[in-house]
DNA sequence: TATTTTTGTGTACTATATACGCAAAGATGT
DNA sequence: ACATCTTTGCGTATATAGTACACAAAAATA
């Protein structure tokens, strides 16, 4: 970038575009899903793939993520971090994209589908019903899925996709949901109440049937301010 | 990249140029060096940078960064990983640049620093006594060096960075080197070795004063084999 | 009031991490 | 040849963290 005069000159024509995808997850149900949007009226026949599009010329990539997944899908998302960058060649028939892929985490209270656009719609999948998808889209989800199994264990993104305020049980279910194994209950609980990140409502929570659970909030202040001091999260059920 | 017909069509121009830049990491007479690029006859005043340029329409990005490191070093790199992409808006003065930066490791025998451009200067430099870069290339030193330091833990990346037959104090340097700190030298042998991975050669290698010390070398396939069975390199020195 | 379902909790055992010091091998200088 | 210096190579005891495992309490339903 830096070394360049030599080659190509700041005018000389790349052509290149850049574009943004995003690999958004959803715990709905028990059930972790992705968002995937389809065009209706697009030349050719349509296909689902993942919401994205072109970084406009006056926006920083991360921008352009958050702006297309506010217009195609109108969700909020609560985590945000790149994944990977895909720059294969032939990655689109129309022509060279390089797309920069990013990894969200939504909550479900910020759940409203609402595109903006009329040509567009969008839907969850169900992470094992995954449609056909354009472009090498499947290979990005593929690296998501991946990144969220790995992150899971040594940061609280978990809490990400719970509500503000859960039982215990959702957590469990989300991890386990999420490693795709069963883990140990108690041992579970004693990892993560020994970290003292939870903090206890007075709020209780009635399932269709049992006994009631007590609902808890992440504390994130405190989490950050742990983090700042050299605390490690963990909680490796491998 | 999959959605937008209807807000940028692939003819309509996008003025976003995308680049490559690589944090090239040496272990060269037990400091960590990177590796740095400056032009001398660039117009203005030239600054060091990162070794990098421009992705060309036929090549992935991928091996844009192995060419560029190529002809503007001739090292051969044998570690490449994807490290980040940067792309805020004004990281580059000249236009919007979007670059791909890329984390290499390269090993001692592979030092033959010789760049093919005539109009350009390489060299390795402490990592402490890096110069003013151009761009925003600190920045991406920063990022290439945190990630060294978590990787080395989970993954034999180390070895990369040393002949390929190393005394067992070379690999405890390293670390220390990397981690910036003390190690117990014991606890690390005792580590190491219980995952059998390196190979004990016939060669002794004779320190300037002290205790002739064995050679090992890492034992790359049957690495691979493990990782293929989900084994799972750690080295926690936290 | 018996049955079902889900929450909530403790202890013994195993494995891993940490702390710690000394003898052996060679090089150098007298 | 002997004393000194430097670096390698190694074991054990203690502390910490991980794992395996089962039963009672709370509510809903029949």
């Amino acid at each position: 970038m830096c070394t360049i005069y030599a080659k190509m000159s700041f005018k000389s024509e790349q052509h290149i575009k850049v574009a943004v995808d995003a690999v958004v997850f959803g715990y709905i149900q028990n059930h972790l899903q992705i968002l995937l949007t389809k065009q209706n009226h697009g030349s050719g026949i349509p296909k689902w793939a993942l919401p994205g599009g072109f970084v406009k010329d006056n926006e920083s990539v991360e921008c352009a993520v958050s702006r297309e997944l506010q217009e195609e899908t109108g969700v909020n998302v609560n985590y945000l971090e790149q994944l990977f960058t895909f720059g294969s060649v032939d990655r689109d028939h129309r022509g060279r994209v390089v797309s920069v892929a990013y990894l969200a985490l939504i909550n479900p209270r910020h759940f409203i589908l609402c595109t903006s656009r009329e040509d567009m719609e969008t839907e969850w999948f169900n992470l094992d019903e995954i449609p056909d998808l354009a472009y090498d889209h499947k290979e990005i989800i593929e690296k998501g899925w991946e990144r969220l199994k790995a992150k899971i264990n040594y940061q609280p993104v978990g809490f990400e996709l719970l509500k503000r305020e859960f039982p215990f049980s959702d957590l469990e279910n989300l991890y386990q949901t999420i490693l795709n194994k069963k883990i140990d209950r108690r041992n579970f609980r004693k990892k993560i109440m020994s970290y003292d990140l939870l903090l206890e409502t007075d709020k209780i929570y009635q399932p269709k049937s049992g006994r009631p659970a007590k609902l808890y909030k992440f504390n994130h202040r405190k989490y950050r301010k742990l983090e700042k001091d050299g605390f490690h999260f963990e909680v490796k059920f491998a």
